[in-house]
DNA sequence: ACCTGAACACCGTTCAAGT
DNA sequence: ACCTGAACACCGTTCAAGT
């Protein structure tokens, strides 16, 4: 029963999901397969080239073309679709972030968004191009705090509300802690307004 | 010559800064400091603790009040100051990304922003809260690509543009090449305008 | 109090050799 | 073509023992 390069990258994905992005290492994903640790090197030049492997095909879907409806919709449905890609396995925004630009499928979503903004909302080229990465640097990074281990968080901002005492962090840790859906919500709605602003500028 | 808490914090800045975060270990930190790696335990439980003190620090000087002006304007210097401390190490972003809000500075730092929403911009708590905390993604997401090694960009991006043949892909080479002071700023405008839409709809 | 020495249980990667 | 076996040069962490 020999190993070809999807199972490797599927076994990688359990493992990841199982173990985390610090677990997951070329000896245990062997022994999850069955297969001595050198051996992965056959499919894989390296750990970095899995990685990346694995980071291209979990963004694979967000390039396709959103359907029909206002331009803001539309790039909704692409930042959603990238979070929820990255939410679709362990560490997968941490992953991503670490190999990001140079991942095909990750200009395949840049270009899907980018001709909405053009075609759709009006805005040039150049514009575009710096408004998707802009906002996908929001997803991102709301992403990585919101797939971040929270282990003593709770105990942590506790202690720092009692010695700084002050109703601002008493919020300040609500709102941390509020559901992840809403917060993100809120800040693709302020990137979406701060492009409307330019949408509205450009049309007048 | 006995070592104390700050010398292993300062090493540890420096090897970062030489070797970056994969190339930090607690043995090459040991050889920098003249110590056996396991000697470096008695000042620290962890490595994990270690790199949360070296984050803390990092954005310790984030938190001070901005210069009186407009409110957007010194919500601007909060994040150019949290960019900048980021940039100050290697990896920087990186770093304080695993780490986040377990740090009393960052929490510090988005207490002052917080201030400034409510009193100078008239946000609610809950508002200004959660306006900080999106503004704060967008400015870890931006400076990890920043600082994400850019070996064979160039390369692999040339390949996407001839493999797809299409002006969109030339133009978002462009745009992730392009300077990242700008870039950060066009992004940090975008968020900007998205919170002025909220300030005057709350005042009108 | 602060560190050494030495060990334990791991890593990624290479590469001759097997099938 | 695909993998084994074994090695190389590393890791983080613990802990008795030294000073």
């Amino acid at each position: 029963m020999q190993l070809r390069r999807d199972d490797v990258l599927r076994g990688a994905r359990d493992l990841l999901d199982a173990d985390g992005l610090d677990g997951l290492t070329m000896r245990k994903l062997g022994a999850v397969l069955k297969v001595q640790a050198g051996g992965l090197y056959w499919h894989f030049s390296s750990k970095q080239a899995l990685l990346e492997a694995l980071a291209g095909d979990l963004v694979a879907g967000v390039a396709e073309t959103p359907p029909a409806g206002p331009w803001d919709q539309r790039i909704a449905t692409l930042a959603h679709r990238l979070r929820r890609a990255l939410l679709g396995v362990r560490d997968g925004a941490r992953l991503v972030a670490e190999t990001f630009v140079t991942q095909p499928t990750t200009v395949l979503a840049g270009r899907t968004g980018m001709r909405i903004l053009i075609d759709d909302a009006g805005l040039s080229p150049e514009q575009a191009a710096w408004t998707v990465i802009a906002l996908s640097h929001y997803v991102i990074g709301h992403t990585i705090e919101e797939q971040a281990p929270r282990l003593d968080w709770a105990d942590k901002l506790a202690k720092a509300e009692q010695r700084i005492g002050d109703d601002l962090i008493h919020d300040l840790g609500a709102a941390i802690t509020a559901d992840p859906d809403r917060r993100f919500e809120f800040g693709l709605g302020l990137v979406l307004d701060g492009i409307r602003r330019r949408v509205e500028a450009g049309q007048p």
